[in-house]
DNA sequence: CTCATTCGAGAACACTGTTCGCGAACACCG
DNA sequence: CGGTGTTCGCGAACAGTGTTCTCGAATGAG
């Protein structure tokens, strides 16, 4: 039951036969491969392929797939250009959140491993620093504060995730018309009527308008 | 492309040699191994196991293991005791809330499931046409509504699987213990400065704000 | 040169989702 | 009653998967 996390194990050099690559390349060739055919496509033996290797030597590098999950998504969080902080809170978290959602438009594998395996590398350390020095001056406490970035991820990255592609929403809709035919569910009904759906009004809107409730509006 | 979601494939009956089984026997089965389990368990040849079966056979059901998990999780949302709409909205939704982390403190696969790929099978729509009907005085456009529902069940779900064991959350901890020591992030240590983590205050009160902020407090 | 130590990676293991095909079982029809 | 059309059950097989074992090769230190 260590749970050490990949980032603290580093390997000891100077001894031994020296690795023909680093870890950030694995990485990068996972993220490559990520970015090209999805993330059902990252398998040890398709990154290992891209790298001219066989698959059990990734296990160099890292001790599980899971492990290069992990460094993928923080590796990715290195693409965050933060401002010096100053000025409104709000404006500097939605600063980060609408960077934090190009990230994931460029990388469409992001958001699910955000949403279901939230890593805290080096690089999310720095964001999390980042977002807790644009809210230095709020009188909210570090509980509060640490929950609103946690929020902001999650929400981000939620967003994301249903207008990647016309696929997500979609396929519901598909069914939710059958459920309006039904005519069992009024409200769904009106609710659908104008516009089939229309979930995603303005990501920067609504997101402003969590993180008000969240940490007020001062 | 047909994208057409489980819950309308229905089987024609009558006809033919009878199935032996139903799919909500099926779908039984895989909740019932995943609570026992996990997710990760639900393999095809363990669910059909777990039914005296072979695997094969689980397609006469089912078009996919996707397919399966879909089916899982709107049957859990057959759980909600929902009351009859009336009284202020944020009390309705909240207790849609309420229940929603029982549900997936019982089920503890479910909040993954409902991050990843969020369904919306008769049970889903049935929960759906509850919040609107809460929402039924709320001055909000459909937009909003729908909206405030994808914020709510996204929440719900992020936050109880952050607090889903001790592993969760806690393994970043190490991480973030190792960041602080460093000494190169001043905010983050001064948040982690009192208790190690606090990312939990509590939930009622989270979802209440976010909501606020969402809908207005009126 | 020796040697401890590390790396590379083929082979193997225990799985996975899914498809094929065939025999069995039933409802209906003449 | 005997077809016959149609569906169901499911063993076998296929193409993968993550991971471990193992051993030879490569290296820097002494």
């Amino acid at each position: 039951m260590d749970a050490v996390p990949v980032w603290l194990r580093e390997r000891r050099t100077g001894v031994g036969r020296p690795a023909e690559r680093s870890r950030a390349e694995v990485t990068a060739a996972a993220i490559a491969l990520a970015d090209r055919e999805g993330l059902a496509a990252v398998s040890m033996r398709r990154v290992a392929a891209e790298l001219g290797t066989g698959a059990a030597s990734l296990y160099r590098y890292v001790d599980s797939r899971d492990d290069l999950l992990d460094l993928m998504t923080d590796e990715v969080a290195a693409g965050y250009r933060l401002p010096e902080p100053g000025g409104p809170w709000l404006a500097g978290l939605l600063e980060v959140c609408r960077q934090g959602r190009e990230l994931m438009r460029r990388h469409g594998w992001l958001p699910e491993l955000v949403l279901t395996r939230p890593a805290l590398g080096p690089h999310g350390a720095d964001l999390l620093e980042h977002v807790l020095a644009v809210l230095a001056g709020h009188p909210a406490g570090a509980g509060r504060k640490l929950e609103a970035f946690g929020v902001m991820t999650t929400l981000t990255a939620a967003l994301a995730l249903h207008e990647r592609g016309p696929g997500a929403g979609q396929r519901q809709g598909a069914y939710l018309g059958h459920v309006v035919a039904a005519g069992r569910h009024p409200h769904l009904t009106a609710a659908l009527a104008g516009g089939p759906l229309a979930p995603a009004p303005d990501f920067e809107d609504t997101v402003a308008r969590v993180l008000t409730g969240l940490l007020g509006s001062r």
